[in-house]
DNA sequence: TTGAAAGCGTTACCAC
DNA sequence: GTGGTAACGCTTTCAA
C-alpha cells in the first residue's frame, strides 16, 4: 500500500508537505507542487480514508435512513436514494445505508461509532420516534418529510398544500365548477403521514378561493373503487374534473374513464402526480412533486451544515411542486 | 467524546484490555471484565471506528453498486436493497452505496481509499466492463448477475434457465401441449443482459424434453402488442398456456385474456413471474424468483470472505426459484 | 492474567 | 516555503 510518506521520499519532500499539497492549506512553491503531484501519479497514490478521518474527524460519509415499508411507491424512492447518493458524491461524500428498523438507535450507532458526518432521515412521520434524538444528536441532521413539532429541525418536503392549490386552480381556470378528489388510499390516511392533511387544506382553500366544489370519493387500488369514484364523479357535474393525488391508481382510473366513454384532457379533466406515470395512455395534467429537487436540497443543506458554511437553519424547507400538461397519445384500451 | 482509555481508568484497568474485552481475543478474569463493561455502560462508551478500522485494518463497511437505470423494475430492486443492508447489518457490517455511474473507476476509488472492505456489485452483464477490474481488485467480491467470463469471479443470481424449465414441465404436467411464450421487452433482448439467453436455453430443453410446441410471440408494454400476442395464443390452441416472464405486462395480459372471455388459471394456464404481482385479479401461477434469496446469499458469501471463514470460491452460484399458485379472487373488470 | 508501548496513515500545530 | 512531530483512538506484539 503506498502511503504519504511514500510520495515524500519518491518527492524529496517531507510527509506533511503531501499532506498539504492535497489539503493546498498552504502556499507551496509551483516545483514542489509539481514534483509531489508526479510522485503521487507515479505511484498511484491513494490517501488512507480510515487515517484521514481518524485526524481530521471527519469520514465524509452520510448516513441516509430508508424506509423499509415504503408509503411511497418504489420507483420515487428509488429515485431519491439515487439522487441523494449521486448529489452527494458531487460534494465529495458517500452515502451509509441505515435502514429504518434500526430506528432511532441506529442513528446513535452510527453517529457515535462515528461512521457517518451526519445523517438524513427520509420519510419522516407527524410523530416520529426519531424525531427528539435528532436534537439530542451532535452532527447535522436533516429529515424528508415534516414531523409534528418541527421546532429546530431541519425539514425538506415538497409542499403539498400548493401543489394541491395549484391543482384546484388549474381546474378552476379551465372553467370546472366541481372537482371530484379521488382520495388517497385508506391505509395512508390511517398512518401517521401529514403530507395528506397539507392536501387537503391545500385542496380546502383553493376550493374555498375559487368557489369550487369538491366531492371527496374512496380512492385505493381497486378496481371497484375506482369504478365508482369515476361514476360519482361523473353523475356530479356534467364537466367533471378528478383530482387523483395517488400515482398508484391513475392508469386505473383512465381507463375507467375511458370505459365510460370520456376522453380525459379532452371532455373531462384529470389531475394527478406526475413522478411516474409509466404507462401514459391519455393526455394528462399532473402534479409534480420531483424527489430529485427534494433530495438534492436536503443534500445541499446536510453538506452546508457538514462544512459549516452556514448552520442548518432548523427551518422546514418546501419545494413547491408545478403543474404539467404531459403529451401522449390516446390509445382505446382493447 | 468518551475513549477507551477513559473506560479503562474508570475500570482501573489499561487501556489495552478494554480493547481485549471488545475483542474477546484474550482470556479475562471474569472481575476485570465485569468492572470493565460496567465502566462502559456507565460512560456511554462507543468504540471509534475509525481509529479501529485504521488500526485493524478493517471498516466493516461493504460497498454496494446500484444501478441508475435499472433492468428489473424498481421496486425489485429496493427489495434488493433492504435485504443486503439488513443482511449485512447482521452479519455487523454497513453498506455504502456507489452509483453505476462511478463505474470501474469507483470501485478502485472505495477500496483504494479503503472505505469499504469488500463489494457487492448488482446486475452485471454480459461483457462488463467491471469484470476485469474485479479480477485486479486485491479484496472480496461478490456479483449478482453473470457475466460472459465468470472465471474466478463469484456469482450470485436466479437460475433463470431452471425458472423456465419448471415453468415449462408444469405446463405440460398441466396437460398442455402448447405454450404461448410472450416475450420479454425488445429493449431487454438488445441489451446486454444474459439471464435471457438462460430462460430462453430452459424453454427450450423444457419443450424438447416434453415435446411442448412453443410459439414465441412479442412482448412489451403496450396494450397492442399484448392484445395481439393473447389474440395469437388463443388462436393456437384449444386449451391455451401462456408463459409470462416480464412481471410488467402480467395485470395487461390478464386482463386482456379476460376481455377475450378467458378465464386465466380456469380454461386457460397463464404463468408469470411473481416477484411483485400486487393487483392480483385472477388465480395466477407464478416463477418465484426471490430477490430476498439471492441478496442473503451474495452477502453471506461476501461476509465469508471478509471473514476469511473460507475463501470466495470464484464459482457461479444460482438459487432455484419456485413455482407457486397464487390464491386470489377473480374480479371482472368493470 | 495483565500492562506498556509500538504502530496504523493521516492532519495540523510549532518551528525555522 | 518547508520540515519535524504530536495527536487522533484504536489493535496487537512483547514483556512481565
Amino acid at each position: 500500500m503506498v502511503t504519504s510518506r511514500d510520495v515524500a521520499r519518491e518527492a524529496g519532500v517531507s510527509q506533511s508537505t503531501v499532506s498539504y499539497v492535497m489539503s493546498g492549506k498552504r502556499p507551496l512553491s509551483d516545483d514542489t507542487l509539481r514534483r509531489v503531484d508526479e510522485a503521487m501519479t507515479r505511484l498511484g497514490y491513494q490517501p488512507n480514508s480510515r487515517a484521514r478521518a481518524l485526524a481530521a474527524k471527519r469520514s465524509h460519509v452520510v448516513g441516509l435512513m430508508i424506509p423499509l415499508s415504503p408509503r411511497i411507491e418504489a420507483a420515487s424512492l428509488m429515485r431519491f436514494i439515487q439522487v441523494i447518493a449521486s448529489e452527494a458524491r458531487g460534494h465529495g461524500h458517500d452515502i451509509l445505508l441505515v435502514t429504518e428498523d434500526e430506528g432511532a438507535s441506529g442513528m446513535q450507532r452510527v453517529i457515535g461509532e462515528q461512521i457517518c458526518d451526519g445523517l438524513i432521515l427520509m420519510q419522516v412521520e407527524t410523530d416520529d420516534e426519531r424525531i427528539p434524538v435528532v436534537r439530542d444528536l451532535k452532527v447535522p441532521v436533516v429529515v424528508i418529510g415534516v414531523p409534528g413539532d418541527a421546532e429546530s429541525i431541519t425539514c425538506v418536503d415538497a409542499d403539498y398544500r400548493s401543489a394541491a392549490e395549484l391543482a384546484v386552480d388549474f381546474l378552476a381556470a379551465r372553467g370546472h365548477r366541481q372537482v371530484t378528489f379521488v382520495d388517497w388510499p385508506s391505509g395512508l390516511r390511517q398512518r401517521d403521514v401529514n403530507f395528506i392533511e397539507r392536501f387537503d387544506a391545500g385542496v380546502a382553500a383553493a376550493a374555498q378561493r375559487s368557489g369550487i366544489e369538491v366531492l371527496q370519493v374512496e380512492g385505493g387500488a381497486h378496481r371497484e373503487t375506482i369504478g365508482r369514484a369515476v361514476r360519482s364523479g361523473l353523475e356530479a357535474s356534467n364537466y367533471p374534473a378528478f383530482l387523483v393525488p395517488d400515482s398508484g391508481v391513475q392508469a386505473m382510473l383512465q381507463e375507467s374513464l375511458m370505459l365510460e366513454g370520456r376522453r380525459p384532457g379532452l371532455d373531462v379533466s384529470l389531475i394527478g402526480s406526475g413522478e411516474d406515470a409509466p404507462q401514459q395512455i391519455v393526455p394528462l395534467t399532473t402534479i409534480d412533486f420531483v424527489p430529485n429537487v427534494v433530495s438534492a436540497r436536503a443534500v445541499e443543506l446536510l453538506v452546508a451544515g457538514l462544512d459549516g458554511r452556514r448552520e442548518l437553519d432548523g427551518q422546514v424547507h418546501l419545494e413547491v411542486p408545478t403543474i404539467t400538461e404531459r403529451e401522449s397519445t390516446i390509445v382505446v384500451p382493447t
